[in-house]
DNA sequence: GCCGTTTTCGGCCCGACTGTTTTCAGTCG
């Protein structure tokens, strides 16, 4: 059981107790007693041993008993008492935007409804606005709400995609049925939301693929026709494995691989040479034509090899055919981290342990960039605090070899309301670098929005602008804001954008992105990370980059040190404008 | 439930936004 284990129990109790009409303040404590678990970087089995206990503030006598009770059997009868008590779906309709605890009580209380079925009946029949404190944009919300729940229901993330992709392509491997196995489709060539995973797997015998599918736990609802099988995953998501004998392998994996328009694309200069690309297979006057390898295919084509990310249906093709393919950014490209949350404000590991891991992996510098004070829901660091991790930071840099690794000083600055920054220059100008993000007020006008995003560029010690749009994937939609006009002021100021790696970000956007390249805006892959484990998330960002047609030359971060520090002092004076 | 006392009860993180109200409650970051 991890401190991490214990805070989701704490969570839980938080909602349920929500939901049953509990004093606001004593959920709230359970909800501040799991930030205080998960932020304090406690070791729970020392503490259950110490006399002191749980020496967290937040946490006294009845919460330390409790989590003792659930680091012993894993939960809390709390939980499992009010859990009992309450109808399950209540927790799915606590998940439409704009409803919390006390909406969902009185929804239930009032109306009977404990579905999200049942409450857009309720929703329909126009019972909802009647209820004291709605009306009839809410009851609207409401609707919008259900349908956005629906839209991403069977839907995954990045992160999810990899993790069942990587899972799945073990199993297949290990089946006596298979010889080899690839992924393909969308998460080969990398996207932002995901419904299905594909698969392609060498095998004379389909029929022996799918009577082995059924081994594999995670598969349900397998189904074959002819050399596709399909199934569900986990109960929720497709999937498609198309089995191909060996001659075929390559360029089936290839077909399965690219988007629709982008293989219509490039069967034309193959077609020109006399070579039949189909769904099964390369073909030449009706006959097979075997590839050693996908390379092999574009050799046919006479085009350059153009990477699995690339292969959209936009214009690689030409571009490949012209000789135009630069290498694309890799991810030991990179050197630097430049969006990291410590404990000093709502990360989870010190920076000393921070650093630690980051040299592990080979990077040679460490931005941190905490929030600034605006943000106090994520413990915002103001003046004194900030002046005090410097201090930090310096000491810790006294204990490095400069040449091997060295911590910058940053901040994750709010920018505030009107696009002014959340700390004046003199500040700001104490700093090694400053990523500059929006956290407050996502409802403005698209007009105003731009305006304070592009106001905040104009700020000279502003070096990288954060999470662009502020979406989260399958859950929120970003703020409205002209990304055109922001990648222009960019350039203008000599800014750089990052690219978020957290696969609910990956903002700003593969396409987008790619225009900011045009205009001669370097792109920064970012972490943002709030746990160690949150820095592996840099292969989705670096996937995304390359889906921009990111190279090593134009990423902020794969500069080394001196050639990033040279950017933010350009960044703070000297105006670049490149053109499109 | 926690905390800090003017020591046993009253306040508890802040500000914007939204939709409901007619002065505010609920939600969110």
């Amino acid at each position: 059981m991890t401190a991490r284990d214990v805070a989701k129990v704490l969570y839980d109790i938080e909602t349920y107790l929500g939901l049953h009409g509990e004093n606001d303040f004593k959920s709230s404590a359970y909800g501040r007693a799991a930030r205080a678990m998960e932020t304090s970087g406690i070791d729970i089995a020392a503490a259950m041993e110490s006399p002191g206990g749980f020496a967290i503030p937040g946490v006294g006598k009845a919460l330390a008993s409790e989590i003792r009770e659930i680091v012993e059997s894993g939960t809390s009868s709390q939980l499992e008492e009010l859990r009992g008590a309450t109808p399950p779906g209540l927790i799915d309709i606590l998940k439409i935007r704009g409803l919390g605890a006390k909406k969902v009580r009185a929804i239930h209380l009032q109306l009977g409804v404990d579905t999200l079925r049942g409450l857009e009946e309720a929703v329909r029949e126009n019972r909802v606005a009647s209820l004291p404190g709605f009306g009839a944009k809410s009851q609207a919300k409401i609707l919008e709400g259900i349908e956005e729940l629906k839209k991403s229901s069977g839907k995954f993330r990045i992160n999810t995609a990899t993790e069942y992709g990587e899972h799945l392509l073990s199993e297949l491997e290990r089946l006596s049925s298979t010889v080899r196995v690839a992924i393909a489709g969308r998460l080969r060539r990398g996207a932002e939301e995901f419904d299905s995973l594909s698969f392609v797997v060498e095998s004379d015998d389909p029929a022996a693929v799918e009577r082995d599918l059924a081994g594999i736990e995670i598969l349900g609802e397998i189904a074959r026709d002819g050399r596709t099988i399909r199934g569900l995953i986990d109960g929720s998501y497709s999937l498609r494995i198309d089995v191909t004998p060996a001659a075929h392998y390559h360029a089936v994996l290839h077909q399965r691989t690219g988007a629709s328009d982008y293989a219509f694309m490039i069967s034309i200069p193959l077609a020109d040479r006399g070579y039949d690309l189909r769904e099964d297979g390369l073909f030449r006057d009706g006959e097979p034509v075997a590839l050693e390898s996908e390379d092999d295919l574009f050799r046919l084509a006479g085009a350059a090899v153009i990477p699995p990310e690339l292969r959209e249906g936009i214009d690689e093709v030409r571009r490949a055919l012209d000789g135009d393919m630069p290498r694309l950014l890799e991810p030991d490209d990179i050197q630097g981290m430049l969006h990291v949350h410590s404990t000093w404000s709502d990360g989870r590991s010190g920076i000393a342990e921070i650093v630690e891991h980051v040299r592990g992996l080979g990077y040679r510098y460490l931005l941190i960039t905490d929030h600034s004070k605006s943000a106090f829901y994520a413990n915002g660091l103001d003046e004194r605090r900030l002046e005090a991790q410097g201090r930090e930071i310096d000491a810790i840099n006294e204990g490095l070899d400069p040449a091997e690794f060295r911590v910058l000083k940053g901040i994750e600055c709010d920018i505030l309301g009107d696009g002014t920054l959340d700390f004046s220059d003199d500040v700001l100008a104490t700093l090694d670098a400053v990523v500059a993000s929006v956290h407050s007020q996502f409802t403005l006008s698209g007009e105003a929005q731009t305006e304070r995003i592009c106001r905040a560029l104009a700020n000279p010690y502003v070096t990288i602008l954060g999470h662009s749009t502020g979406r989260l994937i399958l859950k929120r939609k970003g703020y409205d804001v002209d990304l055109k006009h922001v990648i222009q002021a960019a350039a203008e100021h000599g800014k750089s954008i990052e690219l978020n790696c957290n696969p609910y970000r990956l903002d700003l956007n593969w396409r987008m992105a790619r225009y900011a390249l045009r205009k001669g805006v370097p792109i920064a892959i970012n972490p943002d990370a709030h746990t160690l484990a949150d820095f592996a998330n840099m292969r989705y960002g670096v996937m995304m980059g390359r889906k921009a047609w990111l190279t090593r030359e134009r990423t902020l971060n794969a500069l080394s040190l001196d050639g990033f520090l040279e950017f933010v002092r350009k960044s703070r004076g000297e105006k670049i404008v490149e053109g499109a």
